[in-house]
DNA sequence: CAAACTTATCGTATATTTGCGATAAACAAT
DNA sequence: ATTGTTTATCGCAAATATACGATAAGTTTG
């Protein structure tokens, strides 16, 4: 990334890794499997998904790298599972930027 | 976009469109001012970035385009602000996206 | 009409993303 | 030890995104 905290507040730095995280159908459609399914293995997801297991793999590593998932091995698979503190972060988040606006105030 | 409805559920599509929108922090930042001030004008955003004029109103046809914003022509000047639909709409599908988690079972 | 003002678009350079096949790495089972 | 299973990484091609200066397009004002 090219800017800085001295460009752009922290906050909003972070939200859009999150958004940038979520920027993609597939890492969407892996996201919603493991919050639904509690917890699944790499192979469960590539079934589930119309592309192939390298790719998969590429947008779960960036799934890690954004902190909202996590992976822990366990021989020989690898168990992935939402990451509990960065989740609730990001929904934080998102939840006072959606209901920041002045339309928000007007439904209430 | 190269996957299309037969790969992914529309819901999942469009809100990877409105994830994808807000991947940046100088769009977060653009909506941000646009959701407090209720509105305002293109001259306005550009003082508060630190990137260029070129620059900010490619950020804003983005915006544009995902449906977030919306800008009116005010000669000779351009008003733009939040629109109405598409923000509910967003501000839904990520509030059921988070939720859906297993995590805010437990929170409740 | 000319000059000033506001915003969009063009052209271009660079960086990042997406996708895949091939292959490596790590471990289990035989 | 060899084989099979599972996932990550490499190498590559194509597409997209980011940023900017220069310039155009539209409108107002003098």
């Amino acid at each position: 990334m090219a800017y800085t905290s001295t460009d752009y507040k922290e906050d909003e730095i972070q939200m859009a890794r999150f958004a940038k995280a979520l920027s993609h159908p597939a890492r969407i459609a892996i996201v919603k499997l493991l919050a639904s399914m509690d917890t699944c293995f790499c192979g469960e997801i590539v079934e589930e998904l119309p592309i192939a297991q390298a790719t998969v793999s590429q947008h779960l590593k960036e799934l890690k790298e954004s902190g909202l998932i996590q992976g822990c091995i366990e021989p020989p698979k690898i168990r992935y599972c939402i990451e509990p503190e960065n989740w609730k972060k990001a929904q934080q988040l998102f939840s006072n930027f959606w209901q920041q606006s002045y339309l928000s105030q007007i439904e209430k």
